[in-house]
DNA sequence: GACCAGGCACATC
DNA sequence: GATGTGCATGGT
């Protein structure tokens, strides 16, 4: 079997044990941005509480997050974890919005896909895994996201090594999977909620894992990531 | 009480 | 270029 083709296995597997998981779950492509930021290295679940803060305090758009005092933000996100930290990044992206492209989230979703994700990655606090998420289920263009579940997924099924970068675990995805946005957005909502049930961090049993068996060479690695 | 969660920037060597 | 550390809440 080659790479591409686990990859691609990989797929259909988690796909029919788990099916769709209908990811982002947001109401709109503004809140797909809020969301992917307040969501980094945290639960999603306090994520919910601050964006359901956010909505009740009527902040989530541009216009109001943009004239908030960056204080009382803090404290409306503050369920959300480094509520100080991120307050400063949803402000960071707010001002170029709003500098940049007027506040307008569909002028910035016009730019081309590879000057979206590098403008994007220009805010201070937003690194490869937000951009992507937002170029993807927001923007709604086809770039594959890497998490921390896809890293440990590929390395213990040994198909990549312990030293792989964000840009290594891309490229290798993204050239076994075609352009194609739905199967891209499907496909990374599929590692979490397989990362989530069988494949936590100091996890070291996996039984029942969509995953289990599938390659028929090479054993997985089961040194802890 | 330790460990973890859908990262990222910055300091230091 | 690699490695270490701060950021913070809420669930298990």
């Amino acid at each position: 079997m080659t790479t591409t083709e686990k990859i691609q296995a990989f797929y259909r597997a988690m796909f029919d044990a788990l099916g769709p998981q209908g990811w982002w779950p947001a109401e709109t492509p503004f809140e797909v941005v809020v969301g992917a930021i307040l969501t980094q290295n945290t639960n999603w679940k306090n994520v919910e509480r601050a964006i359901a803060n956010l909505k009740r305090e009527g902040l989530l758009d541009a216009a109001s997050l943009e004239t908030i005092d960056i204080e009382r933000l803090g404290e409306v996100i503050r369920p959300a974890g480094y509520f100080r930290l991120k307050a400063k990044r949803l402000k960071n992206f707010i001002h170029m919005l709003t500098e940049e492209f007027g506040g307008d989230l569909d002028a910035l979703f016009a730019l081309s896909t590879a000057t979206l994700r590098q403008t994007v990655l220009g805010v201070t606090g937003i690194g490869p895994e937000t951009a992507d998420s937002i170029v993807l289920y927001a923007a709604a263009r086809p770039v594959f996201v890497v998490d921390a579940y896809t890293a440990r997924i590929l390395y213990r099924h040994a198909l990549v090594d312990s030293g792989a970068t964000y840009d290594d675990l891309q490229s290798l995805m993204a050239g076994a999977l075609p352009d194609d946005v739905d199967l891209l957005k499907e496909y990374h909502a599929l590692l979490v909620a397989a990362g989530k049930r069988y494949c936590k961090k100091r996890m070291a049993e996996c039984a029942g894992c969509p995953l289990e068996g599938l390659l028929e060479d090479g054993q997985p690695v089961w040194e802890v990531v």
